[in-house]
DNA sequence: ATTAGCACTCGAAAGGAAAGAGTGCCAACA
DNA sequence: TGTTGGCACTCTTTCCTTTCGAGTGCTAAT
């Protein structure tokens, strides 16, 4: 973090060493050592050489070591450079592919509890946890209506601009006239259609109240329902999945830490969308330890793919693990998952099924 | 699990120590020994005597070492005699009694994801995982309706049994007649409601189709939603919540041991309610360890209590921990959450509110 | 029937020695 | 100048031994 911050261009070979040090990183969990290294990375030179290398990429800030005569180990920079130049992108097989996609279409024959779905999904993919999000900006309602059941009981269904439906069943202890309820019907549907939220106010529930002849406050309990609905479809809702599987990286087999990052996780993963913003569906982010807002993150790693929902809808589906995390597979799987997403979801501009490798990874600048 | 299980009548005495015991070892989690009860449970004796009673009690099979030479811990069989017998049922006091309903009643607005907010609830006052699930056993469609929106596009809306809503939005690649909607809707309304899913037969169908006049197949689309619709609402529903909280106990401090019991219960739970059917709502069943049928159960302890969600359908919330749980305080909230369940959710019949430690507790037999 | 006393057991904690992995550096070499 | 083998050194991990203490079981006295 100090020394050697310089963003001085790295020699072939050291690229190699770090990502050969990475990847041996990620797949033992043990910090890896010079011989290691020579004997895997086909680099034509011995431990020694290695070993100075080695040394330079430490003062360069790119590995670190546990302790004088341990191997070398990521920092989060190094990470960061992997995953930004050195990284393979992973072509994952056909075979993968489709198996991922086929999964996906078993899950979401309906759009509406996709996101839970979508969520335990990814997790079940990645082994790690996961996270599905969305934002939805603004929301209308489209049409309304309501059924009159009987006497004291009808139904209001209200289709939104995102095209899902809400309905709600009221019971009313006083008796209303099937008159009055196609009244307000009507009402609803040309007041209180392609309007937003804020739109909603008491003068305009008022005045529909006065236009329906309602004497018995029928009318503010439909209002309070649309309200209630466009809130509820303009907030945001998450979802995690397989908190669990934290137990199983050996990060996190200290009960307390894992106990603490699981906590956070069910805690809503709220504060999670971390630099804010949503960006550009398709794009694949990595959040690498310090880089993450949230404290209980910052030794921990987060990718997150962003989808398109349609309809001014963003979503974004993620993976939390330990920093060293397999970027390349997890990167991989979830931008097939966004992709299918944007496609079952979208406006229907994303690209098709075959094109599941344009994995745009971007993360951060790299420094605090 | 071998000698000493004639069920011989406990001596006061050793009615109170073994309830000393099992108090104290739910408290620190840590075998206890002979002076801690002398001095804790105010029977006028010395720990030499108080050796002598736990010395029987471990032959009888209430009781065992973990070694020689350590304190005394309850075994399975010992619990259930402090349940059965020995555990003052606890009455929470009027604010916590309060706190509880006054939580509920800020979740439970909508009945309909319920189950979750309440099993979350139900996680957060006791520091257990929780889990919540439903068996509804029939349920018949009470009405049909359909909204034409265009040419192309209509929904659905269906009200069932239990009171409860569904709709569904169905866009079709070709255009439909509005008379057509209208007609489908009607004879939906007459031929699809107060049945079950079984009566909904292809004859059913095919004859529906012919009255409608319908050559577009959209009677199928409609037929396909009220299968589904029945098929859902009938099936039982789950929800397990703050796994995580199992990292809270010691016994769960290795992550194996954790993971493997997260697993299983994010699994769903499914395979949860153990000694099957559902009895009266009100009773609170335990079940310790060995009594599970569930192989990652058998060290485990589960409490369960059973609430009327009215119209046939029964529900259950229940807790999971270690053999070591404070039974007496979780039957009591518990006991409060499943009537006051009862009460919004059942036919009304549930007592009132004030009414909320009747805490009828039940187990096995305890015979294997 | 209860109790004080005491030897004994067994796990948990503390200390120490040995093993092993990996480094840093130096001197030799191409 | 870059690369390599060699070697001493460091630090962790592991295993063994010792110590400590809580708690028991038994016996003899009350």
């Amino acid at each position: 973090m100090q020394a050697g911050e310089q963003t001085m261009v790295l020699s072939e070979r050291k690229k190699k060493i770090l990502a050969a040090v990475v990847d041996e990183y990620v797949r033992t969990a043990e910090p890896v050592g010079s011989k290691a290294i020579a004997a895997k990375a086909g680099l034509g030179c011995s431990p020694a050489t290695i070993r100075n290398e080695l040394a330079e990429l430490v003062s360069l800030g790119y590995l670190e070591q546990p302790h004088t005569s341990a191997g070398r180990v990521p920092t989060p920079m190094g990470y960061r450079m992997y995953v930004n130049e050195l990284m393979e992108k992973q072509r994952l097989s056909l075979e993968e592919t489709e198996d991922i996609n086929r999964r996906m279409n078993q899950k979401l024959r309906e759009l509406d509890d996709t996101i839970s779905d979508v969520s335990r999904l990814a997790s079940q993919l990645t082994d790690y946890p996961a996270l599905a999000l969305t934002t939805r900006t603004t929301v209308t309602i489209k049409r309304f209506d309501i059924i009159y059941v009987d006497a004291n009981t009808f139904i209001i269904v209200v289709m939104l601009s995102d095209n899902t439906v809400k309905n709600k069943l009221v019971k009313l202890p006083v008796s209303v006239d099937q008159k009055l309820v196609q009244r307000l019907s009507s009402l609803f549907n040309s007041g209180f259609t392609g309007i937003t939220e804020d739109a909603v106010t008491p003068l305009l529930i008022n005045s529909t109240e006065r236009a329906a002849d309602d004497t018995m406050g029928v009318t503010s309990v439909i209002a309070a329902f649309a309200i209630e609905v466009l809130t509820e479809a303009g907030a945001p809702s998450a979802c995690v999945s397989g908190e669990n599987r934290l137990l199983n990286q050996p990060e996190f087999r200290d009960p307390d830490k894992a106990h603490r990052l699981m906590g956070y996780l069910s805690g809503g993963g709220y504060i999670l969308p971390p630099n804010a913003n949503m960006d550009e569906a398709g794009e694949i982010k990595v959040l690498i330890g310090p880089e993450n807002v949230a404290e209980e993150l910052k030794d921990s790693s987060v990718v997150i793919a962003t989808y398109d929902a349609g309809d001014n809808t963003r979503g974004m589906i993620g993976v939390v693990g330990p920093t060293r995390m397999d970027y390349s597979a997890v990167a991989a799987k979830l931008s097939i998952l966004a992709a299918g997403l944007s496609r079952r979801l979208g406006g229907g501009e994303a690209p098709p099924e075959g094109m599941h490798n344009k994995l745009i990874i971007k993360g951060d600048t790299g420094n605090e």
